[in-house]
RNA sequence: GUGGGUGUAGCCCAGAGGCCUAAGGCGUCAGGUUGUGGCCCUGAAGAUCGAGGGUUCAAAUCCCUCCACUCACCCCA
């Protein structure tokens, strides 16, 4: 027996109108605010990944899907979708549009991790991107959008939380300070960190282990050593969201796990948890483009995982609307009647009308059986009787009311009582 | 990569070494109505008891290995 790889699951139609719901929800907010839709491939060069995400990160280091091609060539299937993003915008000149160019996408992400609860090999992100611009006021717009996304989706009791990491003028004289810190304390900390100390100080700051919380508490903040430019612009996200009335809080223990983020970095996820519930997480990454090559362009994004948001979907118990059924069923009885019903199914179809049939010869009472497991409105029967006379026994499924209707009117006969859904 | 839990029909699950030729419920299919669904009744199909090995006269049940799922750590959406 086959089995799905790993960390990959099917979308069965019962799980379909959350997906469909948190799409439409996605596509309206984007439009809301002037995003526009971008589709990368799936794989991209591995060295895109490798140079923007950072060497030293988890994602590039051991989660990647690499793999050789038959030209040869390094290919990695998408495990972020920042770059991809960045590097559509270079390579297809966007550059000369008007800008901040607003992009939005949805797309599978990749990576070898071991599954748990609300973590996959592969899910499916939408990000947003906006690129070209490097005011706060944008960072404060695109955390707005984010959280109306939220709102318009029906969660509720999320929680945000902003911090700044700075940029390449200011982060080494904090980090600076930060090995020091650390270092004074070396025996203390726990193996993980050691390392984390040489390769990626950043990241000792959000190290859950007991052991290093006090002393992560005790550690120089990045927001008390931003240069004017850093400070100036944290200011400006602080006040511009607290214009748009989003409940923030810094966090300065936040740090990001991707190398690229500069400035703001932010995440959303739900009130009275923790682990791996962020539903949403982004940042500034106004080094990015041109470490690709491209012209300094300043850039903002973030993304949010389509599964993590089903999963509190449920947990809230948030209604999601369900997915419309066929409306009619054509019951038959006879041979003849087969005939007559295949070629009603068909116009009721060119009419725009859902409509099925059986396919064989079956009793009336396992087709009506049929048409009400399919969820169908009505049962359009038709036997010798209707055949000789010209008209179909329409059955209306919920109410069990049945009414002869000739054969012509039956397509406007079920068009008026309209599409019916669940 | 590290630790814990769990694997019996499509789904939920009983079963704790011989009475298992593996029970029940949901679902599916059929019948109870010569042309009428949802409720009810009857019946049928559907399980190499995750895989492999071992212990035993005898294994779904005990032991070992592997695999998968799941939860947590790590990290992230």
């Amino acid at each position: 027996m086959f089995q799905a790889p790993r960390g990959t699951q099917d979308i069965l139609p019962q799980e379909q109108p959350y997906w469909l719901f948190i799409q439409n929800a996605a596509e309206a907010t984007a439009r809301l605010y002037g995003y526009e839709r971008i589709d990368t491939p799936v794989f991209e060069e591995a060295g895109l990944f490798v140079r923007t995400v950072g060497v030293g990160t988890d994602i590039v280091e051991k989660e990647m899907y690499t793999f050789k091609d038959l030209g040869g060539g390094q290919l990695t299937l998408r495990p972020e979708g920042t770059a991809p993003v960045c590097r559509a915008y270079i390579e297809r000149g966007m550059a000369s549009l008007v800008q901040p160019v607003k992009l939005f996408y949805q797309a599978p992400i990749f990576r070898y991790e071991r599954p748990q609860a609300g973590r996959f090999r592969q899910h499916h992100q939408f990000g947003f991107e906006a690129i070209g611009e490097g005011d706060a006021a944008l960072d404060a717009e695109l955390i707005d959008m984010a959280w109306r996304f939220f709102q318009e989706l029906g969660l509720n009791k999320l929680t945000l939380q902003i911090n700044s990491i700075g940029c390449p003028v200011c982060r080494p004289a904090y980090l600076a300070k930060l090995k020091e810190h650390y270092d004074e304390h070396r025996e203390e900390l726990c193996e993980d960190c050691k390392i984390r100390l040489d390769k990626n100080a950043l990241r000792l700051l959000d190290c859950k282990k007991t052991s290093c919380q006090p002393l992560s508490e005790l550690a120089p903040r990045s927001i008390d050593f931003l240069c004017v430019e850093c400070s100036d612009h944290f200011s400006k996200l602080k006040s511009n969201l607290r214009i748009l009335r989003l409940p923030f809080e810094i966090n300065p223990g936040m740090v990001r796990g991707l190398d690229y983020y500069t400035k703001t970095v932010f995440e959303i996820q739900p009130e009275e948890e923790r682990g791996q519930s962020t539903i949403a997480g982004g940042g500034r990454y106004d080094g990015l483009i041109e470490q690709l090559g491209g012209k300094h362009t300043p850039g903002v994004g973030f993304a949010t995982g389509i599964e993590r948001i089903i999963l509190n979907l449920k947990k809230q118990n948030v209604n999601v609307p369900g997915l419309p059924k066929p409306s009619v069923f054509v019951v038959w009885m006879g041979e003849e009647a087969g005939k007559a019903a295949a070629r009603m199914v068909g116009d009721l179809r060119a009419a725009g009308v859902s409509a099925v049939t059986a396919f064989t010869a079956r009793s009336m009472k396992a087709q009506l059986r049929q048409a009400d497991g399919t969820g169908c409105h009505f049962a359009a029967i038709i036997g010798a009787e209707e055949l000789e006379q010209g008209f179909i026994t329409l059955r209306d499924l919920r109410t069990a009311q049945q009414e002869p209707v000739d054969f012509s009117k039956l397509v406007d006969r079920v068009k008026i009582t309209g599409i019916e859904t669940l």
